[in-house]
DNA sequence: ATGTCAATAAATATCGATATTTTTAGAGGT
DNA sequence: ACCTCTAAAAATATCGATATTTATTGACAT
């Protein structure tokens, strides 16, 4: 035993995390080179968690490989955020329908429950966590776990263009709370053509309003 | 300098192609444990480079991670088989229909290569490698990286339950080639509608013809 | 017989060191 | 000045050994 308080499960999944976090929330920048050595030193741990986690990175699409020559943080482009925006609708609609499909008391519970929970959360740090779990809760009654994990990805990419169009800073711009409940209530009445048209309209209104801050890349 | 003929690039992408093909042709069975120390010898190479390997396959969801427990081949059902299939439609068909609405003459001549290259590998051990070349050719003029990647991992994901009905033999069922030049000619012809349906066709039959002989899954 | 617990064996995860490869910098020639 | 080639430096990729963790076995008590 080494860890002085709590210990995560393993060098390599902490690593996973941190790494995530860092490229997602832009302390390491797109395109930026990784070497090992740097980030070993900054997690304090080795050099095989480290690659190791790079690896699974890569299969996120957040981070890139060449062979031999190591790997650095994706790259960013205004063609690959309308890419993921356009995926990402079209996914989405295809689970949230699904969803609704099947729909079940235990999963409107379930919604509700998560909705509950990101408005509790609403300004402070866990929002973000509270945010996504709420989006994944509406499609993961598709039992779709293939599409799930693509919505899921596609998710995550997303996020980190808002932090690299706004630093970061507050999210909390628009009414977007109110666009969540319509998406909620909706989904709860199972009207599948207005909660997909809601859930949509959410994207398409946070793309618009996102695209002009990110014509520099 | 230590390989004697032919060096691949790098110990951890031959590993990564080895441990693919092997899991896609059922070398590796479904739900096998894969121990690092059997691997390392197998392959003759290190157990870093199969980590390494194993991490990668991770993503391609080709390879289960435990946490502290190591790693297995994906395990493989017929509920999963019929989630990949739905998927595949769904998917090949938007990338298709985008192909075809930026169609140009160079794409066009890479379609009717690609076609020409896998017919002239008709029976030999190559086709494998033609046919998803043509399949992918239909949809890279999509421009859309990512949806092409999923296609990609979700074409590999199928042919392993390929492998699994038919044990790896002779693949030439039905009248294969008649479908796949319906699919070119709408292609060529730039006719979205008959392409996608001639497309979704192919895969719809070769599921239902597939699907019986998992039952035992 | 059966279930629990400790001791052993096996396998995974991680570290530290080394070999390769790529990148950088500099000398010499055109 | 500019290219080319070579030597040094840096970084990656890989190996071999060790520490942890999980799985297995068998004794012992119930």
């Amino acid at each position: 035993m080494e860890d002085s308080s709590g210990k995560e499960s393993s060098a390599t999944r902490a690593t996973y995390l941190s790494l995530r976090d860092m490229i997602l929330t832009g302390a390491l920048p797109a395109g930026e080179k990784l070497k090992i050595e740097q980030l070993r030193k900054l997690l304090d741990t080795g050099a095989s968690p480290v690659r190791e986690a790079l690896s699974l990175l890569t299969s996120d699409m957040l981070v890139e490989r060449i062979d031999q020559r190591g790997f650095r943080a994706a790259s960013a482009s205004l063609a690959n955020f309308k890419e993921i925006l356009t995926l990402r609708c079209s996914l989405e609609d295809m689970a949230l329908r699904q969803s609704i499909a099947r729909a079940s008391s235990d999963w409107e519970e379930a919604l509700v429950l998560a909705h509950h929970r990101m408005k509790r959360a609403a300004g402070t740090p866990e929002f973000e966590e509270r945010h996504k779990d709420f989006h994944m809760a509406l499609l993961n009654n598709a039992e779709s776990p293939i599409l799930q994990r693509y919505c899921s990805q596609l998710y995550d990419l997303n996020i980190r263009y808002r932090y690299l169009a706004a630093g970061g800073a507050g999210y909390q711009r628009r009414d977007i709370a109110t666009e969540h409940e319509e998406i909620l209530e909706a989904a709860v009445r199972q009207d599948g053509e207005a909660a997909t048209a809601a859930l949509l309209n959410h994207y398409r209104v946070t793309g618009d309003y996102l695209a002009p801050l990110l014509t520099d890349l």
